[in-house]
DNA sequence: TCCCTACCGTGATG
DNA sequence: GTACATCACGGTAGGGA
């Protein structure tokens, strides 16, 4: 018997004689590569009727014993029953849980439990590692200590041990919590480059690896004079062999990537098989596994790979201010360093001296994501610890998984039954349902003003459900004693109340407690600014704001329409009342969305102001809370184009230290060409500090003349649209589509989420529509003076100049003749 | 062929 | 399929004059 303190990272499980068992490799505290093998008995929920008699139920159990599912060469069969009093969806059941042999039937061993005893079935649909990790309580990235039967050099498990490579290999007889200690783990990065995007289509020319003390770069194609970290060999065949050797000596816990699950992995498999060689990453030589979906995942046995990429784009993007989410942009903002300048070529058109430059591109690529990868492990390390799930999975996960994944590793509390998820007739009449009405916005009136404060409530739709105890299992049939009401509203062409009960609901507590420990470590990374307090209070933040969604995600366990659209009319009532409130103080409301309400000071002074924030935050229910955001110095409304009423979500405010705040300007629009952005953005900013609009029509005449004498380069015209489908999907033919088509015809890789560059240029006059102008920026021509200025510029412009009276359309036919100025 | 408007498509806000 | 509804705006599709 022997004692370890060991950490699990990454889970899997495999059967032995019929039956299942934990397979999760993991550290020691001594840095020893652990397997961990543990016996795991899967089970699943039969919910029963009610009023069932003692006779009722241990009839029903003989049956259910009697069920085995045979599928190929394993038999599942039922190993015990247990009568359980549970919840689910908050009322007390009676309920069977029923033991099977094998995880991988437990899906059919439902099926076949179509008793007219039973309710419902459940948690046949959770993957294996939840319910092992909620089953055994081992969380993954905390410390435990399991006693258990070493079994290195052993023919246990079919001599398991010699099949992996690890150091300690052991079979767990007891797994107690033990002290948390400091983990870092061992990351090595890597990236591959080939002539060919197409995967498969070229041969791999380089490959660079990247951990703290190890940078290389293994190529073949072409040995340069001495570069101390190129290492060269024969042909691809070696160079892939040696890359496998060196991750196996290099020993990782994690195998990172930036978008290596839609690229470089799959590419080095497709070229392994071209060559007929085997990529044995695995701590078991076994090859990496995809799994289907949008992006295949690729996950190698004992290694966590993760994708950087998908972690970042799912979970930070809206917090990058870069627009697009390529690895020199966002290592560019994060880490304030890019990429190497390296101009591509096929490379047969490589000059010897450029093929250096090569190297330490391909090498510096490894070495941001290695960068990437560290600044976002206690990211990924507070994500892994708080939602319970493995990193490989964290880092893969959609929000709402997120959000369920939360729920379901913390029912055990409320002796909850899990909810299945929706089968896909569900989902299909879910998507079917109307939209349901959705936040209040208001509409300004065009103009440029003084002194302005803005409130906002603070995690308005968490803070409502939490409140209004609102969810699926606290929602009630009718109106009832001891509920909360919501405000009339439409649903469905009905006006509509519904009731909650006030007994507080597993969904709403959750979530309160989700709210809480935002607040604390909030604070707590206030009083100590360090990463690890930053990102837990970002983990708690991103799932409270995206708790809402979840309840009207048609892909949802705890799916609730009523319940979401009660929440939004939460929202309208309580941005409404306090808008009103403002007005009765004598304020004048200038905007408002959702939850964020900007007014005039008309007078007031800051002081009374916070003082009345103060009041109508007593006279707010639950956790409900309006904050101030902060108060401007200026800001700017306009109209909507062609029209007099004012935009929605549209503005831009300056606030007394002279930080300019831009809203849904076409500056902030990825889809316009920079000309048109920059010119807008700096006018902007000359009317908010300057207050009068006369500097900023100089510069907008200057750019118009500049436009129209051609002096503007190429990349400030060019016009970015991503692709969100694929081309043959479109039903009206856009410029965008033209220019994939294009990019598509010259050879280039088209993919779904990519942005499709191109510009407008000077054609025949026989060409009538946009669509027919559009070149890619590698064509030759000139651009088009007219659309520029009448569809980029003007369009950025006039409305703001509208405000001050000014027609800058007048203005731009008149310089024509430049003697005008 | 021209003109108008409904609809498509993207990318914003919160 | 992978959190929600609301909004602005360019551009095309397609019918009617």
């Amino acid at each position: 018997m022997a004692e370890i303190n060991f950490i699990p990272l990454e889970y899997d499980y495999f059967d032995w004689q019929g039956r299942n068992y934990a397979r999760i490799i993991g550290r020691d505290d001594k840095g020893h590569r652990v397997l961990m093998i543990d016996l795991f008995e899967p089970h699943l929920y039969a919910i029963l009727k009610p009023n069932l008699s003692e006779k009722q139920i241990q009839e029903l159990i003989k049956k259910i014993e009697k069920i085995k599912i045979e599928s190929g060469s394993r038999t599942t069969k039922i190993e015990k029953i247990k009568v359980e009093e549970k919840n689910f969806l908050g009322k007390p059941v009676k309920a069977l849980k029923i033991y099977v042999t094998n995880f991988k039937d437990a899906h059919q061993v439902a099926d076949k439990l179509d008793f007219p005893e039973i309710e419902a079935r459940r948690e046949y649909d959770l993957s294996f590692s939840t319910k092992y990790i909620i089953e055994k309580n081992l969380v993954p990235l905390g410390w435990y200590k399991v006693t258990g039967e070493i079994l290195n050099n052993s023919q246990e498990f079919g001599g398991i041990d010699s099949q992996f490579d690890v150091d300690i290999c052991i079979f767990a007889e007891k797994i107690e919590k033990a002290e948390e200690k400091a983990f870092k783990p061992k990351i090595l990065a890597f990236d591959i480059e080939a002539d060919e995007f197409e995967l498969g289509k070229s041969e791999i020319l380089m490959i660079s690896l990247a951990s703290e003390n190890f940078k290389k770069v293994l190529t073949w194609k072409h040995c340069p004079a001495k570069q101390e970290f190129v290492e060269c060999f024969k042909n691809e065949e070696e160079m892939l062999e040696k890359f496998v050797e060196y991750i196996k000596k290099q020993s990782p816990d994690i195998l990172t990537g930036y978008f290596s699950d839609g690229f470089d992995l799959p590419y080095l498999r497709a070229r392994a098989q071209k060559l007929g060689i085997k990529l044995s990453l695995g701590v078991d030589n076994s090859q990496p596994v995809f799994a289907r979906g949008r992006i295949p995942s690729a996950s190698i046995s004992g290694i966590i790979h993760i994708d950087l990429f998908r972690f970042i784009e799912t979970v930070y993007s809206q917090y990058l201010q870069s627009e697009t989410l390529g690895l020199n942009e966002v290592a560019s903002e994060l880490l304030g360093e890019g990429k190497k300048d390296f101009e591509f070529k096929k490379s047969d058109k490589i000059k010897q001296h450029e093929w250096r430059d090569f190297f330490e591109y391909n090498l510096q690529d490894s070495i941001l994501t290695l960068k990437l990868a560290e600044k976002f492990w206690p990211d990924m390390f507070e994500f892994s610890k708080i939602l319970q799930e493995p990193l490989f999975e964290i880092t893969r996960d959609s929000m709402s998984s997120h959000v369920e994944n939360y729920l379901i590793h913390n029912l055990e509390r409320y002796n909850e039954i899990a909810e299945k998820r929706p089968i896909h007739q569900e989902i299909g009449e879910r998507q079917a349902k109307e939209k349901y009405e959705g936040a209040f916005v208001f509409q300004p009136t065009p103009g440029l003003y003084e002194d302005i404060c803005v409130f906002d409530f603070t995690s308005m739709h968490a803070s409502i459900i939490v409140s209004f105890n609102i969810s699926k299992s606290t929602l009630l049939e009718g109106r009832q004693k001891n509920s909360y009401e919501t405000p009339e509203f439409e649903l469905d062409g009905k006006k509509e109340k519904f009731y909650f009960t006030k007994q507080k609901g597993f969904f709403p507590a959750l979530l309160e407690e989700v709210v809480q420990k935002r607040k604390k470590y909030k604070k707590e990374y206030a009083e100590d600014k360090n990463p690890i307090k930053k990102a837990r209070s970002n983990a708690y933040k991103l799932l409270a704001n995206a708790t809402y969604g979840y309840l009207g995600f048609f892909g949802a366990r705890y799916y609730c329409r009523e319940a979401a659209a009660s929440t939004l009319a939460f929202v309208r009532k309580f941005t409404q009342d306090s808008m009103d409130r403002i007005k009765e103080q004598g304020y004048k409301i200038i905007f408002s969305d959702t939850d964020s309400i900007g007014f005039q000071l008309s007078g007031k002074t800051q002081k009374q102001t916070l003082d009345f924030l103060k009041k109508l935050n007593s006279e707010l229910p639950g956790i409900m809370e309006l904050d101030l955001e902060d108060f401007y110095k200026r800001g700017l409304f306009v109209s909507k184009r062609m029209t007099e009423a004012g935009a929605k979500k549209k503005y831009a405010l300056i606030d007394e230290k002279g930080k300019i705040k831009i809203r849904g300007f076409e500056t902030v629009r990825r889809d316009w060409c920079n000309l048109a952005r920059k010119l807008q953005s700096e006018i902007l900013e000359l009317i908010l500090k300057e207050g009068n609009e006369k500097k900023a029509l100089e510069l907008a005449k200057k750019t118009i003349i500049n436009l129209k004498e051609r002096k503007v380069n190429r990349e400030q015209i060019m016009i970015r649209t991503q692709l969100k489908k694929p081309i043959s999907e479109y039903k009206s033919i856009t410029p965008h589509v033209i220019a994939a088509t294009k990019m598509k015809e010259a050879g280039m890789p088209i993919d779904i989420g990519m942005s499709i560059e191109y510009f407008i240029a000077e054609t025949r006059k026989t060409k009538k529509l946009v669509r027919e102008k559009v070149k890619l920026s590698d064509e030759k021509g000139e651009y088009n003076i007219e659309y520029y200025l009448e569809h980029q510029i003007l369009p950025a412009v006039e409305n703001i100049f509208d405000v001050f009276e000014v027609n800058i359309h007048e203005i731009s036919e008149g310089s024509r003749q430049k003697k005008l100025f």
